[in-house]
DNA sequence: AGTTGTCAGTTCGTTCAATGAACCTGTGGA
DNA sequence: TCCACAGGTTCATTGAACGAACTGACAACT
């Protein structure tokens, strides 16, 4: 839970709701789970979390309905992440989150932005692209580097993201 | 903080956005001042939160510049909160988590509703009012109670919000 | 056959924050 | 004079996060 016993007595579906997505840790999981991290080690070394409170938050992702737990090897047996349709559904809480603290959170540079893959064009806090003006679905949605972004080269998610990358869509990790 | 030090690391806004506005409390103590709730008291009634971390989250939040802190009488002296500019810029934010939380938590109920005052058609996860298509402003919001509401009829807030009432107005709260 | 490496965890002692009850201060009103 | 109120502060207890070490199943190399 993220607030204690007491946010079930909030009669609010915001409350409701940051009782699933509000815990330390969880949003960050489902934004990376949006890039394309699929893997425990891969949000590990990404995010920089505790592994056990990686394993908690994974556990209530599932629980709730957020992120899918698929096996992509038998031997040794071996799980992906994969956000459900419940989890694509939080697109828009992660993109006015990540509009506002691009605005309004002191000394944030242009580390990466949301662009509308048709325009090349910045999307607005409400998903609108500042081009052609429409609503855009999360598919269609670019990733991309800004110039104040840090490669972080010892990190192969992180080097994986300098290029754009296209939402939703796995992420090409080095494994070594 | 909200997650420790590691935040400072995140090349997000994502991540940055929530340092701010990602403790546990902070978006219902933000949520709140949207309703029209601007004292100590009443923020502490209504949500029920500790009051050392009420404080400590009126004192970040106003030194992160989302809550503007106002003398409303001199003697004895006395302070109420009120959302600024940055705060207001929060209500994509807002909006898109209580979407959410409506249509994918399991169990909530219709509590309240955010609906577009000009049509009374309910507003979309983007903001965007479902009867006349447009991007409906924070202060054209009315929020409206379901039909699941609690009265909970001990508490002044709540009995305030048994009525429909206008985004960023004052809301009117009885004195004892 | 033994060693090394990878992935996905579990365990555990320490630190830090949230909780809730009690207390404090300045003031106005009965 | 005594009480209530608004807006806090203090403090002991609980619980969660942190981070380092350890585990277990397997593959690949030597």
């Amino acid at each position: 839970m993220a607030l204690g016993k007491d946010y079930a007595h909030q009669h609010c579906s915001v409350a409701r709701a940051l009782e699933v997505i509000g815990e330390r840790w969880t949003l960050l999981i489902v934004r990376d789970a949006f890039y394309g991290v699929t893997r425990y080690n891969d949000f590990l070394t990404h995010l920089g979390i505790p592994r056990a409170v990686l394993v908690a938050r994974l556990r209530s992702l599932e629980e709730a309905g957020v992120l899918d737990r698929r096996r992509y090897q038998e031997s040794p047996p071996r799980d992906e992440y994969v956000l459900t349709e419940r989890g694509v559904a939080l697109w828009p809480v992660l993109l006015s989150l990540g509009t506002w603290g691009t605005a309004h959170v002191d000394g944030v540079p242009t580390l990466r932005s949301f662009v509308h893959a048709d325009c090349g064009a910045k999307l607005d806090p409400h998903g609108q692209c500042t081009a052609c003006g429409r609503v855009v679905p999360v598919e269609d949605v670019l990733l991309v580097p800004g110039r104040d972004l840090d490669p972080e080269p010892g990190n192969p998610v992180s080097r994986a993201l300098l290029k754009p990358h296209r939402l939703l869509t796995r992420l090409d990790v080095e494994r070594g």
